[in-house]
This record gives C-alpha cells, sequence and structure tokens, in this order.
DNA sequence: GCATGATCTGTCATCGATGACAGGAGGGCG
DNA sequence: CGCCCTCCTGTCATCGATGACAGATCATGC
C-alpha cells in the first residue's frame, strides 16, 4: 500500500491496447463504430490495466459533474434532515451521481461558505433543505445552477418539494376529535419568531402551516380556538422550554386542563411525554399526545402517534426533480413544484378522552 | 434566471485586466511577484467578472480535488452515523474541503458502487464508519488512496478512530454497582451473529467489546456472570425482539428478575423502558435502564442513562487523521490509531436498587 | 561600465477525457 | 470505372488552472 499506484489513464490503456484513445473511449460508452476484434483487444487492456474513469478530467470536459449539493441545517441531531439527505443520496445514486453535503447548523456563514464550495465544484445542482439567508438561494442561481426548495415557500420562484403540513395538523385533530377530545393544546414553535441569526420568514411556513392546520380543524369543527391553549416557542431544539410549558398546561385544574397535545414535532411531544411522566399523569389514560415528523415517535414510551413526513421521498424527489431538470437540459422549465402528503401514524399515546374530563370549554 | 450565465474562467479575467492568465493566478493565490498597480487592477477585474474558480480544473491540474468520500451505512435512522457524519463535514470544511457521502444501507453491493464513485471522482481519502465488504477498503486502499476507518478493528492496517466501549460499559456497571444492583442483565448484539449480507467480524468487534466490558465488570466485583441474564440479538434494529426479551425478563419471579438492564444501543433500552411501561414496571423505582449510544436517550421517558459516545468528535478525528496524512503527503505514514474515550451520561432511569430485591443470586 | 540579483510578466505544456473531423478500407450500384 | 455509403480508426483542439521557464526591466554594488 506504499507510495501511490499512479491510476492507469486512457492514454495508457490505448498503448496497452495498441489503439488510440479514441477507439478506447469508444469502447468505454459504446458509442460509434469499433470492430469486435478491437473491442476485446480494449476491453482486456482495461482490465488488466485496472482502469478507471477520472470523474474530474471528464467534468471539465464535459461541463457536468454528476454531482449534487445538498444544504441542510444538520444532518444531526434532527433525523428529519438525516431522512431527507438519505433519499437524496439514495435517489442520485441510482443515476451514478453523488452528493456533496453542506451542514450549515443554521449560521448564515457557513451557508454562504458552503454555496460558494459547492459553486466551486461545479456541482450540477443545489438543493436546500433549509435556508438561513435568501441571499444565498439568489446566489446560486445566478451562476446558472439549479435550484430545489424543499419545505419552503420562498419568494424565489424554482424548483421545490413541499409537504401539506396543515393537511397533517387537521388529520392529527381529527384523529383527537374522534377520541373525544375537546380542549387540545398546541405546543409548537412561532412562525414568526426572528432567531438571532435571522431565520428568514420563508423556513417558517412549515411552523405556520402546522399552526394553521390546528386552528383550521378547531373552526372546522365549530370550535373556539383558545388561545391560552397554544404555546409557542421560538426553537424546536428548546426541551427544557417545551417541558415547562407542558408543565403548565398540565397543572392547571382538571375542568381547564387540556385531555390532549398536539406538538408540532416530535421531540417536542417527547418533552410532553417526559413532563407527564414526572407529574404521574398516565398516557394515553389521563392525557393524549401526538407527535410531528415520526422520527423519534417509534422508540418514545408510549410509542407516540404522530404525523409521519415521507422523510425519503422529499428527498427523493427532491433530487428526481433536479436531475430531471438537468436531463432535459437548458430549458430551465416552468420552476415545478412537487407537494407530497403526511401519513397519520396512530400508536399508543393517543387513547379515548377519560369518562371525568368533561367537554367542558 | 434564465439559459445559463457561463461563469468567467481565468482567461476572461486576464483578458478584463489586459494581463496573462498566470499574473492572475499569482494574485489570486498569493505567490510570486506582482506589482501593486497590477494587483488592483485585477483584483477589480476579478470583482466585476464574477469570478469563481473552478475547482474541477484545479482538481485535474493538481491532482488533489480537496474532498473526502465518507463511507457509512445509513445516515438515518441511526443517529449515531448521522453525529459522525456531521463531525466529519465540520472538519473538513475546515480546510475547505468537501464531503461526498455514500449510504451503504449495509448492502455491501452499494458499498461496492459507491466506493467506486469516490474513486472515480478521485477523493483524497476515503472513511469507512461501517463496512460491509472488507474487499472494498482493499480496493480503495489499492488505488493509493488513504482510508480512516472508524470503530473498527480491521486486519488491514489504516488509519483508525476507535472508542473504548470495554471501558464504557464497565463504567456503566459500576455506576450500577454503585447503586447497590446485583443481577444485571445485559441485551445486545451478538457479535458472532452473522447476517444475510455477511457482516464481517471486523464490525462486531464494537459489540464484543461491550459485551466483553460488561463481563469483565461483573469478574472484576467478583461476581460470577450468569449466562441467562444477557440476551443477545442479530440485529440493531429488531425492536420487536428486543421488546420481547425484555418481556421475558420482567416476567421473570421477583427473586430472579434483573433488577437492571444494561442495553448495548440507546434503540434497545428505548424497547426495554416501553416494555417496562407496558408491564407497569417503574423505571427507574423497580428498574434501572442503561443505554449506550446518547442518542435518543435525552428524550426517551424517563431520560435515560447512558454511555455518550463522542460522535461528533469521532468523525473530526477521523476528517483529521485524513487531512493530516494529505498534508504530510506521500509518506504514507505508519497508520496511526487515535482512540476516544466514552462518558458516563446519569440521568433519570437509573436509581438505587429496590429494597425489596435482595441480593439473591 | 558591467555583473548580479530582485522584481515583474508572459508563454506554453500539462492534467485526462471527449468528440468533431478527417481519412482509409471495403462493398454495392449505376 | 467512378461514386457513395458503411465501417473503422486516428489526430487534435478543447475544457480551466497551474507552474516551470524564459524574458524583460530596473537598481545596486564593485
Amino acid at each position: 500500500m506504499g507510495g501511490g499506484p499512479k491510476t492507469a489513464t486512457l492514454k495508457d490503456v490505448a498503448g496497452l491496447a495498441g489503439v488510440s484513445t479514441a477507439t478506447v473511449a469508444r469502447v468505454l460508452h459504446g458509442n460509434g463504430y469499433v470492430a469486435e476484434e478491437t473491442r476485446q483487444l480494449v476491453r482486456a487492456a482495461i482490465a488488466e490495466s485496472g482502469y478507471r474513469l477520472n470523474a474530474v478530467a471528464q467534468g471539465l470536459r464535459k461541463q457536468r459533474t454528476f454531482t449534487l449539493g445538498h444544504v441542510l441545517q444538520s444532518v444531526s441531531p434532527n433525523p428529519f434532515f438525516a431522512g431527507v439527505a438519505l433519499g437524496v443520496e439514495q435517489e442520485a445514486a441510482r443515476s451514478g451521481c453523488g452528493v456533496l453535503v453542506v451542514n450549515t447548523r443554521g449560521e448564515g456563514e457557513r451557508e454562504r461558505s458552503g454555496v460558494d464550495l459547492l459553486l466551486q465544484r461545479r456541482v450540477d445542482a443545489i438543493l436546500f433543505t433549509t435556508v438561513v439567508d435568501e441571499a444565498n438561494v439568489r446566489f446560486a442561481l445566478e451562476s446558472g445552477t439549479p435550484v430545489v426548495q424543499v419545505e419552503r415557500m420562498s419568494p424565489i420562484p424554482t424548483l421545490a418539494v413541499t409537504v401539506d403540513n396543515a393537511s397533517g395538523a387537521r388529520e392529527a385533530m381529527a384523529h383527537l376529535f374522534g377520541l373525544g377530545h375537546g380542549r387540545i393544546a398546541f405546543i409548537g414553535v412561532d412562525p414568526d419568531a426572528v432567531r438571532g441569526s435571522g431565520l428568514p420568514s420563508a423556513r417558517r411556513v412549515v411552523e405556520r402551516e402546522r399552526l394553521e392546520g390546528y386552528r383550521e380543524a378547531l373552526r372546522r369543527q365549530g370550535r373556539a380556538v383558545a388561545e391560552d391553549l397554544i404555546a409557542l416557542q421560538e426553537s424546536y431544539s428548546a426541551l427544557d422550554q417545551t417541558r415547562a410549558v407542558a408543565g403548565g398546561l398540565l397543572r392547571r385544574p382538571p375542568r381547564s386542563r387540556p385531555t390532549a397535545v398536539f406538538a408540532a414535532c416530535d421531540l417536542m411531544a417527547a418533552a410532553v411525554l417526559q413532563e407527564a411522566a414526572r407529574q404521574g399523569v398516565a398516557v394515553p389514560e389521563e392525557l393524549s399526545v401526538v407527535g410531528f415528523d415520526d422520527t423519534y415517535a417509534p422508540y418514545l414510551t408510549p410509542a407516540l402517534t404522530t404525523v409521519a413526513q415521507p422523510m425519503d421521498e422529499i428527498g427523493r424527489a427532491a433530487a428526481r426533480l433536479a436531475l430531471d431538470a438537468l436531463r432535459d437540459g437548458a430549458r430551465a422549465g416552468e420552476p415545478r413544484t412537487e407537494r407530497l402528503a403526511t401519513t397519520l401514524v396512530v400508536r399508543a399515546s393517543t387513547g379515548p378522552v377519560a369518562a371525568g374530563a368533561g367537554e367542558g370549554e
């Protein structure tokens, strides 16, 4: 495993087979005429030399790198992004494409440098699963690189993949209504909160949709929206904050205590479950809990009923959009949007409302 | 966002500034002599043309792509790999390197094609966080690409990052001993199980170490290893199987029922918690549970005491090893191994052994 | 006055694959 | 016999950046 066994080049193979590089290339790609006899000769030379195409040189010549760039917040610890990333990579691989991943950690600085890295490497397209600064999307677009935006409602028209969060939320609510629940609390992320780094409104569309889905569901049932049952925080990952909020809700007198909590993501639901256990509130007997995403859900105690996002499919769809756009060539086509649906997965954390907890509104 | 604004090349910039490409390159990289006046001129031209270095051309010329390849089982759903992947990317980014990620899903086929993809793209090094087929490592090595193996005890000497799993396991056991536990069950993965796809023994080193750590801890305490308290299954993700095993342990008569369970990963611990709840066994009052990895641990109910792996640091170390090796040039140096330690994180799932549950062995 | 060296800049081959193009051999047909 | 078409193969410019090399200018020192 010593110094570095120079990989054979086309020219080496050509020399070995006693033909020109053009002929080798023709054999390699199966286009143009090549005599059967020559073909065998070349194949043998390829095998013998252990030739491996140099994708770098090919990329330079073809002006196509067969590589996608994927910009996301962070592949860890939120499994949602990891799920999407997996889908992207799987679909890309099907087309022989590689994926360069950039984790921004939500920092504009890193997003900028990450996009720069991708553009320098001349990736064929960039997928944004999160955007800190709209400017970076423009930035990519201006350099002529196709862009796919995932789960965003950006003012910039590009290819896009969206999930119907509102409908998912309504489905979760319908499930709770069906179990007889009336006082359903919502714990989520404030779509209007502007974080330090200045997360743009576009990303917050997801949060807005989930909250709106909750409200709309109540309205359609002809129920009033009790604002005191809605708790919004600034970030998904503020586990302590979620526990505190949940604690407050659970300590209310039985008449006004919610019989169910709809959390805007599994992580928040997990915090609710922890707090319920701490206070000795039985789930689902005394409290039903629903999450969103289906990331942690199956592993929680009790296993969490949740609105599952098709993470894998989201990633695949995004990659497919990008690859299709590339195949169809410069027809920088109409900015298509692919819409995906969520699925309600019922597990053990939801159940019929307790007899005692009246419908008192 | 029309057709495709050809990005300016060095030659374009040179033309704009009225100098040669060599001069532009000198300005760009700050080497060689350039008159201050010329420098300004060139800088202006660079800015005006929106020039962006073409890393593909540079890669071809320099025979160095500033890109790492990362082969892992799957970035989702096991957050361990995602954590490592994040660390790798972060460290690579610090050196201006990109990361091409390959998810094998544990399939030899995909691992093979993934490694092929990376080699074709001439990545500067390949990091393996999981290996299905040893041959693929050799494969990479033979082509002169530096390799870093993470958490493996491979017969092939390469750069490597390992974590002291045995010590971590012993630490967890010491914690339980300290709480007065005597009958401690171990639920893990069978290091000798050969899966369909033929997972090699090397990968199973991790499992072996955790199990051995458990055994060794008992021995050091002068206790016998009760084989009937050890339950091994073939895969990490067989949640149902884990539940069943845990169920069996918990249904034992009080005299022989374990007072604590040490699970070889958080996922398994999560299943134990679910089963305990289902049987009405209180955690930690009647049963203490310890996990491994610190992935799901903080979100479970109750929050799980676990042996934390420094996932991020593992990834960073792996990337650093690779980058250092590259910097030090062809000195394909002695296959260094970096060793990292685990940390016991005590949360709510462990507590003193119940008074009733005697030390009966 | 001239050699020496520092400063500055341009020319050009190179990395490896690709494909446009040219050209040669052979067969069929009028 | 001449023309054209099919089959087969080689030559070479090209993609964009790099760096070795050479050439040019200017100042300094003896």
